[in-house]
DNA sequence: AAAATGAATTGATCTGGATCAAGGCTTTAT
DNA sequence: ATAAAGCCTTGATCCAGATCAATTCATTTT
């Protein structure tokens, strides 16, 4: 259960046996169905999940009904409203599997308790947020200063097991662009070569 | 020199007289003029840099030759471009002072030291990624999901500071839409009150 | 196996915000 | 003091991408 776990974690810190063990014992193991909600708008955010199989989209609503995707998590990612989880306001985000799914899942209690017995992973954390902050910036840019052609590429540049995995009008959304649009652009694209 | 930023710094960890003089030996200070740039793109961003006075902006050129601000610092805030401080890689941003400012600047080879000599200087960045994190969220889904007016409000509502210290085409430009664009929708909102 | 739901495509039309252009007002430089 | 540059506003026009609508082809569900 735990291998992926760590392997992910060993390309950032180094922890020792010991260290593993007690890590282990902050998590637990979820599984969740394809569309089985994780966290729906509302709730806080309880917890924060490291996907150890399948896939998961977290998403917001607008005021016309329209739904945003803000991440998708695979194999070896994080997920989880982090402005919830550490304030524990009710999350304005939705969390769902889009495929079936496996996840680790710790509490904000067992976070704050690992940070000071296993100081390491609060190196970890340290940076994988400052990875997070990275492509987040890199996705605001792209959202900012580029087309819709142009979002589109990147993300076929940056992220291609993406495209593999997830349908076109969820990767429609995380672009911020209508499924229409990503169709048009798609077969000019192919056209083109 | 450093008032602001121990406060600053306290408000997430707390820090003993000896740490505080040991974090001290990590930092210089720097002097920046209106309009002075600290980093420009193509060159590696060699500092993160906490303001201690005035106002900075980090933005990046479109091929078009459109400036898109990514990010302002003012007192108390850090600027600098994370992905190329921490990878050596050029830089793809500008970074340059808005109004005069004081800088405490620190190289990645400090940084790196003081988080293993000063601990909690570690769990102080975790914390302040974790926040970074969450305001690049708000933003990115600002920029995806909302109307320039709806963008304009939630700036307003976040950050009225901002507002009154930075000139409306910056603000612009902070927000992905046009100064004439923005020009509109306040006098709109004007009216309506 | 039939029916229902969901994903993707294509066409026709519409629109929010960009672009282009010009004028006034306020700093900054000489 | 005068010129130049930057900032903000207002008007006229344009366009990338949204919206609306219909069809086809999976994939579930019953």
């Amino acid at each position: 259960m735990f291998s992926l776990f760590f392997t992910h974690i060993n390309q950032k810190v180094e922890l020792s046996e010991a260290e593993q063990q007690e890590v282990k014992t902050f998590f637990a193991p979820k599984k969740l169905r394809k569309r089985q909600y994780l966290l729906q708008e509302g709730e806080p955010c309880k917890y924060l999940a490291l996907v150890e199989k399948g896939v998961l989209r977290s998403y917001n609503v607008d005021s016309k009904g329209v739904e945003h995707i803000i991440h998708f998590a695979m194999e070896g990612w994080w997920m989880g409203d982090i402005y919830s989880f550490l304030s524990g306001e009710p999350s304005g985000y939705n969390i769902d599997a889009i495929e079936d799914a496996e996840l680790l899942m710790i509490t904000l209690e067992g976070f704050e308790e690992m940070m000071v017995k296993v100081p390491r992973m609060e190196r970890y954390f340290r940076i994988l947020f400052q990875n997070n902050i990275i492509s987040k910036e890199r996705r605001l840019i792209s959202s900012i200063s580029y087309t819709a052609e142009e979002k589109y590429l990147r993300l076929v540049e940056s992220s291609p097991e993406l495209l593999q995995r997830i349908p076109l009008n969820l990767v429609a959304s995380y672009l911020g662009i209508t499924p229409e649009t990503l169709s048009r652009i798609r077969k000019k694209l192919a056209q083109k070569k």
